[in-house]
DNA sequence: CAGCATCCGCTTTGATACTG
DNA sequence: CAGTATCAAAGCGGATGCTG
C-alpha cells in the first residue's frame, strides 16, 4: 500500500529532483499550482490538467505532499473543501519550470490541432519570455482574449506580470483571437503586421509589444 | 512496434517538453551527453546511467533520436562503435537541467549511503552554481579527488568550467575527500574550516573558494 | 457535488538472457 | 561492444463506486 515512487538512487541533484518530480503529471500539477497562488481544490486542478486520470491526481498530489513540494490546508469545520498550495520549495521549482517551458515551446506543434488548451498556460511563458523593456514609462497593461477566460498582462516597474484576473483598468492593448498565433505574436517571433492574417486582431497601442520584447 | 511516448496533448510549452524528455532516463540521458561533448558510446551511457535496463537505453536513445535532441552517428566502414551526440537542441536543455540540479542538490539525502555516484555528475551544478568572482585576476585552476575519476576545474575570465579531462598545469587548490561534503564545501554552504572533521583535505590556496563562491 | 478509492485492461519498466 | 528478446511487475488511464 506503501507508494514509494521509484528513485535512481544516484547522488545528483538532477537525479533527486526527478526523483520527487519526474513522475508522470507532476511538474503539470506543480506549473497549476504556480498559476493559482491563493491555491486550488481538487476540481480546479482536474479542470487545469485534462487527461489526468482522478486517481493519479490523487496519488501525486500525495506524493508532492510527502515531497515537500505541495501542501494540503484541510478546510475549517463547517463545510468547504481541502486546499492545495505550493510551498516554498514548491515555488522553487520555477525557474525550472521556465526553462522547460521556453524549450518545448519553441517547438509548439502546428498540427495537432484538437490539443487542449487553457489561457491560464500561458501564464509562465508569458512571464519567463517577455520583459518591460522601458522600465521608466507609465505602466501599461494588455488583455489577451483567447481560449476559456480572458488574460491579464502588466508591464511596468521593469516587471512583466500575467494573470487571470481582471485588470484594475482599462488596458492599453487588446489581443484577440486563437492562442497559437497570440503567443508567436507576444514572443516577437510572429510580426504584428502578419496578425490579421492568421485571424488576430490587435487594437491598441502596439508599441507596447516592442517595448515588452526581449533584446 | 510504433513507440509513440504517450503525449499529453496540451498546448502549452511544459507539457512539450515532457513529451519529448519527459520519461523516465530521458533527462539523465541528456546529463551524461551534456559532459561528454565529444559524444559517448552505448557502454559509457550505460556506465554513467547505473540502474537502467539495457532495453531502456536503447529505446530512449531511439526517442531522443527521434525528437530530435540526440544524433547517432554511424562509425566508418572498416571498424568503431556509433557514436551518441546532443544535437544543438538538446544542447539548449542546458538550463532547465541546470534549474532542476540546482534544486534537487538542495535536498542531498545525509542517509542513502549507498547511492550511485560519479564524479562526472559533478560537472553541471559546478558549473550552475560557482562563478567567477574576480575574472580580471589571472585564472586558476581546481583538481578535485573524489569518486571513480578526479576532476579538473578551471576559473578564469569570469567563467567556471569542469571537467573530467586532465589539467593542463598544476593546479592551485586540490581537494580531497567524499563526495558529498565537498559539493558542500564548494558550494558554500559548509566552511572550509570545517573540512577535516568531516574527512575533506583542502591543500593550496583556499583564497579560491571565495573567488568562485556566488554572492 | 467535491474528493477521493477501487477495479480493470493495457502499457511501460526493469531484470535477465541472448545474439550478431 | 551494442544492442534485441523475453517476461514479471509496476505504473497508467478510464470507468465506476463510495462517502461526507
Amino acid at each position: 500500500m506503501i507508494r514509494v515512487s521509484r528513485s535512481y538512487g544516484q547522488l545528483c541533484g538532477l537525479a533527486l529532483a526527478l526523483d520527487a518530480i519526474g513522475d508522470r503529471w507532476s511538474l503539470l500539477i506543480v506549473r497549476e499550482l504556480l498559476t493559482r497562488p491563493d491555491g486550488a481544490r481538487y476540481t480546479d486542478l482536474r479542470e487545469g490538467l485534462p487527461g489526468v486520470a482522478t486517481n493519479l491526481l490523487a496519488d501525486r498530489l500525495r506524493d508532492l505532499e510527502t515531497g515537500g513540494v505541495v501542501r494540503r490546508e484541510e478546510p475549517r469545520p463547517p463545510v468547504a473543501t481541502p486546499v492545495f498550495r505550493l510551498t516554498d520549495r514548491g515555488r522553487a521549482l520555477l525557474p525550472a519550470i521556465e526553462a522547460l517551458a521556453v524549450w518545448g515551446g519553441e517547438r509548439v506543434p502546428t498540427t495537432d490541432a484538437d490539443a487542449e488548451f487553457r489561457t491560464r498556460w500561458m501564464v509562465i511563458p508569458i512571464e519567463a519570455m517577455l520583459t518591460d523593456g522601458r522600465p521608466d514609462e507609465p505602466p501599461v497593461t494588455i488583455a489577451i482574449r483567447t481560449g476559456d477566460e480572458p488574460l491579464a498582462v502588466s508591464v511596468g516597474g521593469g516587471d512583466v506580470r500575467a494573470s487571470t484576473a481582471a485588470h484594475d483598468r482599462e488596458p492599453d492593448l487588446v489581443i484577440t483571437g486563437p492562442a497559437k498565433p497570440i503567443l508567436g505574436i507576444i514572443a516577437g517571433k510572429l510580426p504584428a503586421a502578419a496578425a490579421s492574417s492568421v485571424g488576430v486582431s490587435i487594437t491598441g497601442d502596439r508599441g507596447v509589444l516592442e517595448r515588452i520584447a526581449r533584446g
